[in-house]
DNA sequence: CGGAGTGTTAGTCG
DNA sequence: CCGACTAACACTCC
């Protein structure tokens, strides 16, 4: 559980932004080939040698730009990591120690990021048995790209490529396009639907996964299996609104380290706290006490609060 | 020890 | 076109 949606992807891409734009790919490290969508020599032929020139996210994707006008295209899937470590193999930022969120697993009371989980060890370790692919830059430092399952991909793309990519995703949730009006729009053409699962159809609105499609819902006070046309146009406004705050306060929060999401630093996100139903099915509800409940819609979970959600 | 659960997305099938 | 289902994978949980 906990996957990279858009803030998670977004907070590395910040981060990445700072700390790899201007630098040159010296060589590349490809570990495991399946995950580089490109034949090997090509991938390699285009890759090594070039400036990055800039950072960028589309929907769940991170794209860097190649001076070559190649672009590498990552998606992290479910446990994919991009972790960026200077030339000391440390802590990136200035030698300081790594400020891990300050959160605690519910179920065990530890804190997470302790450096107390074997994974959390594993992390300090890089490269380690998941890191796949390894950039390494002329200066020194080196990004890795781990997966432990391995659905994570990277592909080169040329700007055509990258066009068609881009063409097959709807709007930005963060972007001022996303207005109330083109929300609406989206969502009554498929009014048929069911809401939650409709907020996670990449290519209506681009970046919103099971955390914060479920969360958004809760914060509307929306059942999540409600139809589109069942909705009144002040719940739909106040979905909208929930939506692009959540959204943005995840942001704020660097993500949400339910399980393998860490940033471009390696340091956990600190949204998990904020989030009121998410893995939260049988506790009580934050607004009203009553017991959080979670059914499946497709083949995901989804907690809500049947009293305060209708 | 073993089976179920975890979730993104492409793909298949009816 | 649509929904339902599965595969890809590895680890955790019960």
């Amino acid at each position: 559980m906990g996957m990279p949606e858009l803030p998670e992807v977004e907070t590395i891409k910040r981060e990445l932004a700072e700390l790899i734009r201007n630098k040159k790919i010296k060589s590349v490290d490809i570990n495991l080939a399946k995950q580089v969508k490109a034949p090997k020599a090509k991938f390699l032929k285009l890759v090594q040698g070039q400036k990055i020139t800039a950072v960028r996210r589309r929907a769940k994707m991170l794209i860097f730009d190649l001076q070559n006008g190649w672009h590498l295209v990552f998606h992290l899937k479910m446990t994919g990591q991009l972790i960026y470590r200077d030339r000391s193999g440390k802590l990136a930022g200035g030698g300081h120690p790594i400020k891990y969120g300050d959160v605690k697993d519910k179920k065990s009371g530890a804190k997470m990021g302790s450096l107390d989980s074997a994974r959390d060890k594993l992390l300090i370790n890089l490269p380690n048995k998941y890191s796949h692919v390894i950039f390494n830059f002329h200066d020194g430092s080196r990004l890795f790209f781990n997966d432990l399952r391995q659905f994570g991909w990277v592909k080169l793309v040329d700007k055509e490529e990258l066009n068609k990519i881009d063409k097959e995703f709807g709007v930005e949730p963060l972007e001022k396009e996303f207005t109330f009006e083109k929300f609406k729009e989206l969502l009554l053409k498929k009014k048929g639907k069911v809401i939650k699962p409709l907020l996670m159809e990449q290519d209506s609105i681009a970046g919103v996964g099971n955390i914060y499609a479920q969360e958004a819902c809760f914060c509307a006070g929306i059942v999540p299996n409600r139809r589109v046309k069942d909705i009144s146009n002040a719940e739909l406004k106040e979905l909208y609104d929930c939506l692009i705050r959540i959204l943005k306060l995840a942001v704020e929060k660097k993500g949400t380290s339910a399980d393998n999401y860490v940033d471009a630093f390696g340091r956990q996100g600190n949204m998990i706290e904020y989030l009121k139903v998410y893995d939260r099915s049988g506790e009580k509800c934050p607004r009203c006490r009553n017991i959080i409940k979670s059914m499946k819609q497709g083949s995901r979970t989804t907690a809500y609060c049947p009293k305060c959600q209708r």
